[in-house]
DNA sequence: TTGTAGGCGTTATCAT
DNA sequence: ATGATAACGCCTACAA
């Protein structure tokens, strides 16, 4: 760090007042009397002085600052929602602190150990789950703390109803007269894009009552390899599907390209869709026919959720469930 | 900020020491006496101690932070490097303010006197081009700053060469029999997207003896849309082009998408690059021919230049030139 | 309206 | 090997 030259003493001695009063022009205390203030504001400008944020945090006991915890920025899904926080957290000056923490266990406690040691007020956090572990902290360290896209326990999150949004997509395709429709899983041990997903998936099949057969569900990874793989599988079936969906955008391009390859025409002899509605769902051709997940409300939400709580703002409601779309585009 | 409970006095009296002796474990000083080690260790396990890394960085004066200032984590380009920036700072101990610039003058400044004042180590700027102004700041302030796509005056950065780059593209397009090359550029204010890549057009051209037509270049944005729009007046041209070269990836989706709609074949009645290779580059139908960035390496490697200019670790090389690559797909 | 002084939680110097 | 104590730069009673 390198030390910005001045500090409050310099510019007390230089406006030839007490440190207090240069404190208070700083943080505009209304008592100055109005040429002070401009002895002062002078000094301030001829020597180039900023308030030191440290030293000042470590008095106030807050730092306007904040630590985000995602699973990986260069994920798709995560810029927007990351975009959504930053802005509202801007908005009220506060700063956020970045952490990729690739769905690790350990990354995880590691990163909100150093957010709490580096005293962030608040934390939002990402990840499809909570573990024990990480709830355990966040009670013991009483560091506020909401979650985006998961919940869990008692803590303040913003999520969608991805079992409702899941049913309401393949009833969607039941409704354009699909009988045969395959579905692309996340992994299962994600309780969203794994279980969530074929849970509405189920449901839908099973209030129409169509059978739900087991080799038009695959366990797909969360990566556009994993869909193409899946894809070739189930578009290699005796009995092939007509429709198929697949648990989020990325494996759905995947899809889409081994339909490409084989000649396959989309939507006429097979429909394709996905699941969040990234950027580039409605920028490819065919665009693809998906359920749009809020991604920038989400983080604006929930940092808003966030300032609330800060300010004690009384006890909102915290538990709050966004909904969802269906963006009907070209592969269906 | 939620003060963890316990401080460094609370622990010194449980475990019976002075205060000087837990800083001297917490820092693992040598000359403790393993047995007094042993206590203190012990006194904060039970408390949940941890140190403040506030009132730490008041003393030691680093914060082990740095800001990155970015134009807008949700564009496509930016997530990729800033993981990159976060990698390296990571294993260095450093965490990373994010903030989104939108290429604004004003909160650029904004966002840097920010940083200062929360006293970051170093800062790591993108963004196409850096301004009188914020240079001056970076003086001023002197702070330690790394410039990662742009280039400026003696600051250190990392960068491809993008007039080289472009010209190599338009080259291999050449070489693949185009005569009839149209160019959607990004603003002509943007000195990367903009002007480099027209003037590596430009060069390419006159280098093969190759008429440049004034219709053949047309001024895009940076996004879809404006591709859309470029590449519709492109090819209701009289004399069509046979390959577009976008300024970007997503300028070239955009085109595509018109040639689609338009039942115009790619490769083989229109070529189509683009430039960046963002993820998406490859996982679309027909996969886009298009330049590789390293993008993840750009946020690396000036991640690691900043930590060794933090660690004044000897004058090194402060202008790094990376290799781009040209990427061939299906879109030529 | 302004100044004095104590303290925020550490680290580091100097004794012991 | 350990302890007292003075900073670090700021804010904030309390006094004047």
């Amino acid at each position: 760090m390198r030390v910005l030259k001045f500090n409050i003493k310099d510019v007390a001695k230089r406006a030839g007042v007490s440190i207090s009063t240069v404190s208070r022009v700083i943080n505009d205390s209304k008592v100055v009397r109005p040429e002070t203030h401009v002895k002062v504001m002078k000094a301030i400008e001829e020597l180039g002085y900023k308030p030191n944020a440290i030293a000042r945090s470590l008095k106030v006991k807050n730092t306007k600052t904040i630590g985000i915890l995602i699973p990986d920025i260069s994920y798709n899904f995560y810029p927007e929602v990351v975009r959504g926080v930053e802005d509202i957290a801007n908005m009220y000056s506060y700063n956020i602190f970045l952490c990729n923490t690739d769905m690790e266990e350990d990354k995880v406690i590691q990163y909100f150990e150093v957010m709490a040691e580096k005293q962030v007020d608040g934390i939002v956090f990402m990840g499809n789950m909570v573990s024990e572990e990480l709830a355990a902290k966040i009670k013991l360290y009483d560091i506020p703390t909401v979650l985006i896209g998961a919940d869990y326990g008692q803590l303040p999150s913003v999520t969608i109803d991805h079992v409702a949004a899941s049913k309401a997509l393949v009833n969607y395709l039941i409704k354009k007269g699909h009988e045969k429709i395959a579905l692309i899983t996340g992994k299962m041990v994600d309780p969203i894009v794994g279980t969530a997903r074929l849970a509405g998936y189920k449901k839908a099949m099973m209030e129409a009552n169509l059978t739900i057969k087991d080799e038009y569900i695959v366990e797909g990874g969360h990566r556009y390899k994993s869909g193409y793989v899946c894809a070739q599988q189930l578009l290699s079936l005796e009995d092939k599907p007509t429709a198929i969906f697949a648990a989020s955008d990325e494996l759905a391009f995947g899809a889409i390209r081994v339909a490409m390859e084989n000649g396959i025409s989309i939507p006429d002899e097979l429909a394709v869709v996905g699941f969040n509605n990234i950027d580039m769902a409605g920028k490819i051709f065919p665009a693809l026919t998906t359920i749009a997940q809020p991604m920038y409300e989400m983080g604006a939400i929930g940092m808003r959720v966030l300032t609330k709580i800060l300010n004690e703002d009384g006890p909102e409601q915290n538990k709050i469930v966004l909904d969802f779309s269906l963006i009907e585009r070209e592969t269906t």
